[in-house]
DNA sequence: TCTGGGGTCCTAGGACCC
DNA sequence: TCTGGGGTCCTAGGACCC
């Protein structure tokens, strides 16, 4: 089944935050420039910095300290992500206006699908129009790659930045793409570059050129896409509504000193209850599933997690579930982060429809949570179920 | 002097059902 | 007498991305 061959865009802002911020403040341009996230605090640690930054060596996810150490003239500015999200939007707003097609990924980039939408322009002066009116309208740089389907537009806008235009058609593969190291790819991190180098892979060519079945065997369904992706095929659609779909709606957080005081924790675990149920609502959400993260002093990380008899999403009715599965898989070592999640998210308005169902089915899915909270407590020896769940009884 | 916070997708074992 | 095969849901953890 041949289909028409597609022209598709990605759009990746050139480092988004920093971008912003010299937009809003003027005389931040040209200075080496970082965000980092709790610059007060030990634990700080840089989200994005300018140009100028990076020529230090200064990089995302590197500690204030060491940053600093890196270039001692470093300005550094808290994030405002309620400013980002609105530039994002206005950002977006623009990339629409060329065509429907447009999907956003993540707060600073998007694809967008331009193979009817491109009138009389050529893609590449369509680009170009584009980059020159987020420049021009929003003082943002923007690098845009061109190619036939997502990954290789992914791929293609990664090779010039800032400010770069990137045509990378199938027959450009070998020259242009095939030659990187193999965790330039999108969707290859640390570790599975460690285990593909140990079977002698090395570039992106050498995965497209390996068998298909080798990668199947080695990496699983994922080794198949990559296999697929490195060379060259990728018919994912650039889906517009894929931005209304959410799976899960959570808040974390690192706290200022590690500590075992259960109220202090109890404090935090309510807050964080309190800002997901703010979210669920102000997206319509209900959650049918509840997930808490305790990360220990020492890194160690654990999730737990408990689907819920009906969806809720008022703090008061989640925290006795959020409290619970605390108390009872807490190991009373000290704590540095807490993170809440509504996982299993559901429409309010699918929701409603489907009232008659739930309450047909309540009676037997209680009785399964009240069992499970039960086996819960014998397990820990606990013999408490918490006031807010029997309430449900 | 260490390493944030927001997500998605995949895997894998066990329970349970037909 | 000694044990199929398929499917879904739940839970925990890991890899990856921005």
């Amino acid at each position: 089944m041949e289909s028409k061959a597609r022209i598709i865009f990605h759009i990746d802002m050139n480092s988004f935050y920093a971008s912003v911020e010299t937009a809003f403040h003027p005389e931040l341009k040209g200075l080496p420039l970082a965000i980092a996230g709790n610059a007060k605090e030990r634990r700080g640690i840089i989200v994005t910095c300018s140009y100028e930054a990076r020529k230090f060596g200064v990089k995302a996810t590197m500690p204030i300290w060491e940053a600093k150490k890196l270039c001692p003239g470093l300005i550094i500015r808290e994030p405002d992500f309620d400013k980002y999200r609105s530039v994002s939007r206005q950002m977006f707003r623009i990339l629409e206006d060329y065509t429907e097609w447009v999907e956003p990924v993540s707060i600073d980039e998007g694809y967008m699908d331009v193979t009817e939408a491109e009138g009389n322009l050529h893609p590449i002066a369509l680009a170009e129009t584009i980059q020159k009116r987020l420049l021009n309208e929003l003082q943002l740089p923007c690098s845009i790659g061109i190619a036939p389907n997502k990954f290789l537009a992914k791929m293609a806008s990664d090779m010039k930045k800032p400010l770069g235009i990137t045509v990378l058609r199938k027959r450009d593969m070998q020259t242009k793409l095939w030659p990187l190291e193999i965790e330039e790819m999108h969707g290859i991190g640390k570790k599975t570059a460690e285990k593909l180098r140990k079977i002698g892979m090395k570039t992106i060519g050498d995965l497209a050129n390996e068998s298909e079945l080798t990668l199947k065997v080695a990496l699983g369904i994922n080794g198949k896409k990559l296999w697929e992706r490195a060379n060259g095929i990728d018919r994912r659609k650039v889906d517009p509504e894929s931005v209304n779909e959410i799976k899960s709606i959570g808040n974390s957080t690192t706290l200022p000193r590690d500590t075992d005081n259960l109220q202090e924790i109890y404090q935090i675990l309510e807050r964080l209850t309190d800002r997901v149920s703010k979210r669920l609502l102000a997206k319509g959400y209900v959650t049918e599933g509840i997930q808490i993260m305790i990360r220990y002093f020492n890194r160690k990380t654990v999730t737990r997690s408990l689907t819920l008899s009906d969806p809720l999403f008022k703090t008061e009715e989640l925290l006795p579930f959020v409290k619970q599965l605390f108390s009872v898989n807490w190991n009373h070592e000290p704590i540095r982060l807490l993170g809440v999640t509504a996982n299993h998210l559901l429409d309010k308005k699918s929701f409603a429809q489907q009232l008659d169902l739930f309450s047909y089915e309540k009676e037997e899915r209680e009785y399964k949570l009240y069992e499970t909270l039960k086996k819960l407590n014998q397990k820990h020896g606990e013999a408490i179920i918490r006031k807010g769940i029997e309430k449900k009884q």
